[in-house]
DNA sequence: TTGAAAGCGCTAACAG
DNA sequence: CTGTTAGCGCTTTCAA
């Protein structure tokens, strides 16, 4: 038996793997990557000599000698944000499926480091690179950052859960309209008319068409657009910026009888306002919100809430990207995500209706 | 100027950047890793060279031909828990102020997988791993984890958050001892003995601590353990341990008035339960939890939970890994982070005691 | 089916 | 301060 001290630095390589077999280095290469025929017996003792050193092949020498790192780089805004989290875990699972792997960088609202981030996963030579969250979800893209990403297009395809004008990065997006269509089908079929948006902002992409859908519809129903009930004052997407947007409209004395929050976080500081205004829901106000994470199920009142169906988006995500990789040319542009309207406690029929 | 064709796939080499600088490649390496002196003329011109090509350097070349890869392994059980995904962020910040980066794989409670990974880990020749959750949260540590375990530390430095019997890994963690004795000191100034703990299981290390604490601290309050206080049953962590484990409580009318939830999630669960139930925390039962991740901040009531600091908890954890990838010596074998407790709403001085 | 040998892109002596 | 050169560990022709 080998001695396995620790500090036996050497680190064992297809050569000791090869003496210890008796065969070539390149027959060593060839069972471990599976890639053309060996006699059973030498795969035996290669597998054998393998087992007995716990040799691993050296990921960096291999990255080198391959051309593919079968590697998918993931730079997302911040994973402690469970919409992000579910996200990762959805595209490294359907990854693993496909024999891939994924890095994932968080750049944390740094703008800086959301560039460095992506450069670093150029030198890790990822075989491609999915953006979640940051520019990618502004309105108006960042000309600087478009640039940067026409560059890395040059050499790694770039999928984006968003837009970024100027580039030809293919994007998988959730249909923000749809989404907002499903929420005011729902508010509507429970006679609601007088509802607020709170958090999100304008800039925005997905904020931005949820609001031009919430107009259309609103014009098509026959019902009058009240700015007041929209949150233009650069809100935000989390707990903060549901409760303070949601205090402000109720301390106004704003009629409204339902509320869209823009995610599960914002929804969680409506709850409070309203709770703390000595208001119920969903008996005053009713409530729904985008994301549908966890918190949606573990809050009082759970939460009516839009899902995105994770595993699939993460799916399609990488199978994209892997697509584009291995350049089986079909690839739209554009493809949509179909959300899906979780109904729960936070919503039900409009009281208010019957005073009117 | 060069052309930028997409699919000029041709990657650009240091050699590249040398013969467009008119220097050899060793000194556009030196300007690359800085670590050596080049004249200002030279540096500048390969710097030039660089930004026209837009040059990356190859982290497989330069792993190959480095030691160390400058990497830090981290395998949690599931980044979707905010707990886990706050000690990822924590040790990536602390990581790339320290110039490393770190990798993260999830093995979402897949006993094969995290074996797996493990080994996967090792492929990457990440300088050091760190393990968070699964088999080193363990009471009674899975040998051939173990055994797993001893072989990567072979070549590899391992560092976990818990333990592992039979291996010489340095470990980092909370000290749940102190952090039960933390909730028990605020419930007990506010009067509570009827005190259950819901959620949670024996064999896990950390639970099994804050149970030990709770009947030492019971004890010398010369109060009784009451066994029928804590969830026998093999509770898990999430949001329907508490819910069950709660309403079992109160439907056989155990007395209490004070609950120790296990996390942020098993403590929604709790809310939920008493609410139903027509109480209201924290004045018919007081509530404390552990982890103090956002939501404790976000639901209604505010949680009175305890606290890691987990920005210091990374911070240590990355630390004590290049400490030990460095060979600096003196790294203490296990290194406890101090909790902290942060009082919120939930809690409340017990009024049960008027009527005893 | 197998082995020899070249080369992937970078770093680090070594010599100047 | 700079260039030459020899690897790092693997994959992959090319011959046999």
């Amino acid at each position: 038996m080998q001695s396995k001290k620790l500090g036996d630095n050497k680190a064992i390589t297809i050569y000791d793997i090869a003496r210890e077999a008796g065969v070539s280095p390149a027959t060593v290469s060839r069972v471990l990557t599976n890639r053309a025929k060996v006699s059973s017996e030498k795969r035996d003792s290669v597998l054998r000599a393998i087992e007995k050193y716990n040799f691993r092949p050296n990921t960096f020498a291999r990255g080198l000698a391959e051309t593919k790192s079968k590697t998918i780089g993931l730079l997302v805004a911040d994973v402690r944000n469970p919409y992000y989290a579910s996200m990762f875990v959805a595209c490294e699972m359907a990854a693993r499926m496909e024999g891939y792997s994924v890095i994932l960088y968080n750049f944390l609202g740094d703008v800086e480091l959301e560039e460095e981030l992506l450069g670093r996963l150029l030198e890790q030579r990822v075989d491609a690179i999915i953006l979640l969250g940051g520019h990618v979800d502004e309105l108006v893209s960042n000309t600087g950052y478009v640039e940067a990403v026409n560059n890395v297009m040059a050499t790694t395809p770039v999928l984006i859960t968003g837009k970024l004008d100027g580039t030809q990065c293919s994007a998988v997006r959730i249909d923000a309209m749809k989404s907002m269509e499903l929420v005011l089908e729902h508010l509507f079929s429970l006679h609601h008319e007088k509802i607020a948006v709170v958090g999100g902002r304008m800039d925005v992409l997905s904020t931005y068409e949820k609001i031009l859908k919430l107009k259309q519809c609103l014009k098509e129903k026959g019902i009058e657009f009240d700015p007041a009930l929209i949150g233009e004052n650069g809100g935000h997407y989390d707990f903060e910026a549901g409760y303070r947007q949601m205090n402000s409209l109720l301390e106004k004395g704003i009629r409204l009888t339902a509320v869209i929050a823009i995610n599960d976080f914002a929804a969680l500081g409506v709850i409070r306002s309203i709770h703390e205004h000595g208001l119920k829901i969903p008996d005053d106000i009713s409530l729904v919100s985008y994301d549908n994470t966890y918190m949606a199920e573990a809050v009082e009142p759970k939460l009516t809430s839009v899902d995105y169906n994770y595993e699939e988006y993460g799916k399609t995500l990488v199978r994209t990207a892997i697509k584009l990789v291995e350049g089986m040319g079909d690839v739209q542009r554009v493809q949509m995500v179909e959300p899906r309207l979780v109904v729960r406690e936070s919503s039900a029929m409009c009281r208010r209706r019957e005073e009117i």
